[in-house]
DNA sequence: TTGTAAGCGTTATCAG
DNA sequence: CTGATAACGCTTACAA
């Protein structure tokens, strides 16, 4: 590996010539700039990352921090993320957090020493008090952390309300929730979207609410055991299509038709939601442009471009399929 | 943030010494220490990585580059990467290469900028000429590369003709194959192993293969006109999940029941295996231990333990579900 | 046992 | 337009 310094004797030039041309800085002659350009090519040079970062104190790097990249929900969005970044020069360092807030902090902690430029975290248990004076932008994806950073993610309290109505509009008149773990922001709004929109109607039983911590088994034996104390629930809104996929299971278990015994409806749009039988119909996510803009937007915050807006709160889509009459 | 400049001048020490309690190298006096600890903690100083790579020529990053993170195969196996790196101090680079040698080749360059400490790389593009004299670690993750650069994965031939006789001693009589995209090794080596098996029978036809390109829709088109054409197809081995996934699909537009009238098996064992309907039967990887092999080799190499084997090659393991009878 | 000082490979300031 | 040179924050000979 040759340095910079190897090119300034190569090109008979000094070392700031060289970096002069490197980041087309200053002023440097055209003949010398050739010069210079053919030494770099002789030696094959590359500049050295490190000790570009350690005088800028920028990385070029961004860190992507999910509770775990093995949900389906989030390898789309990583990817959507590592696209926008890496074309514009930067590097995706990915963190799985489990949910769990030391992890996060470490995870923060560890890559602020190697002069990370940003962070992009889906995350329900870091607060504002958490990240001020952090020092380094972040932007909260899929879950807002407080008013004051910014933010991309969908509307789920109005995204519930349409998967309620909607099984409402089908002609269900018995219609349970199978809701995410309680803290997780997603699914407290999915939940309260749910209930608000059969309050209005006086149709809201509260037992009718489970929890399925969006897990596909604890959702399969949860709903077994309602669908069994209450045989004449018709519909299910589930808080993710996961979930709705353990409602599918539920139902085969009973022996329960979809769609015509029970309709059910997911959320988020997966790639998943496509391929069980039947396919499910969902509230679906624009997940990669979620990622994608809140790429750009942190992008954005680190190279202080104005921001244009700094909440993103996209609308979610019925996609209709055959899990629904 | 302070530098160990200021925690020297705190603790009324050199630098050097503060360093050297940092690493507890070379001797120093207890007493010393315990002043420059409570420096540190007063001062709540954390070392500067990027200060400490450019000196040490190694960044505690390692790069993982797959094809696309999208695909439910890699989560799984990132993962377990992530884990034990993680575990180990280091940081996950996350890169996805499209199966693109230019993209692979880009990503290499970049990091070895960063002093990157090594690389797992899932390709079926980048040979020995393209890696030797890297000056990086690397171990070859799923498709091996050549015999001189580390690999884990399974054994895809033996799992193919597992597959094939399975299909075979369920009574299958007419056998068909959905390859994944040529050039692919382990979709080259599956399909070899389906060949193998039914020609020591003379079973073997080779207008029942069909090329599913690891893609659902493409899989379920080709699918449909396989079964038009031969409607006694009884058995389909399928060269990953997600064709068979599209195979089930195929089955269903044509009306075709599953395991009644048609068998169909899988590899790999991910998780979407688990939730169509019919179940479906595969051969299983043990994905996250592939995974975490494989950063545990890394490791090892980067630490220069000596390596006990330089390459793994899993078993895999027949899990029959409900797609055969 | 501790301190001094020379790097590690860049960038940017300031003269010239 | 170009060149010295002082950082950036840390590690490690080498001295003391």
């Amino acid at each position: 590996m040759s340095t910079i310094r190897d090119v300034a004797k190569e090109a008979g030039v000094s070392v700031a010539t060289v970096s002069r041309v490197l980041n087309n800085s200053g002023y440097v002659n055209e003949d010398t700039r050739k010069r210079v350009m053919d030494a770099i090519e002789k030696l094959n040079y590359k500049p050295n990352a490190v000790a570009r970062s350690l005088f800028k104190k920028q990385s070029k790097m961004i860190g992507l921090i999910v509770p775990d990249i093995t949900n389906p929900f989030f390898p789309q969005l990583a990817r959507a993320v590592e696209d926008v970044t890496k074309q514009a020069g930067y590097t995706l360092v990915l963190c799985n957090s489990d949910n769990q807030i030391d992890k996060e902090q470490e995870y923060i902690e560890v890559l602020k020493q190697k002069y990370i430029d940003g962070f992009i975290i889906v995350t329900s248990t870091l607060k504002q008090e958490h990240i001020e004076g952090l020092g380094v932008p972040i932007v909260a994806l899929d879950r807002a952390i407080d008013d004051s950073t910014p933010y991309v993610g969908v509307d789920n309290y109005e995204g519930a309300k349409m998967a309620t109505r909607f099984l409402l509009n089908k002609g269900c008149k018995k219609i349970a929730h199978v809701r995410g773990s309680i803290g997780i922001l997603t699914a407290d709004e999915r939940c309260r979207g749910y209930i608000d929109e059969l309050q209005n109607l006086s149709l809201f039983n509260p037992e009718l609410i489970v929890n399925g911590d969006f897990q596909i088994q604890k959702t399969k034996q949860a709903m077994i055991e309602l669908l069994t104390i209450y045989p004449d629930i018709d519909g299910v809104f589930a808080g993710n299509d996961i979930m709705a996929i353990g409602v599918l299971k539920a139902a085969e278990e009973v022996g329960k038709k979809i769609p015509e015994q029970l309709s059910v409806i997911g959320f988020d749009g997966i790639a998943l939601s496509e391929i069980t039988t039947p396919e499910l119909t969902t509230m679906s996510q624009p997940i990669y442009e979620i990622g994608s803009t809140a790429a750009k937007m942190l992008l954005g915050i680190i190279e202080e471009k104005p921001l244009p807006k700094s909440t993103y709160t996209f609308p979610v889509r019925l996609v209709e399929r055959k899990s629904t009459r």
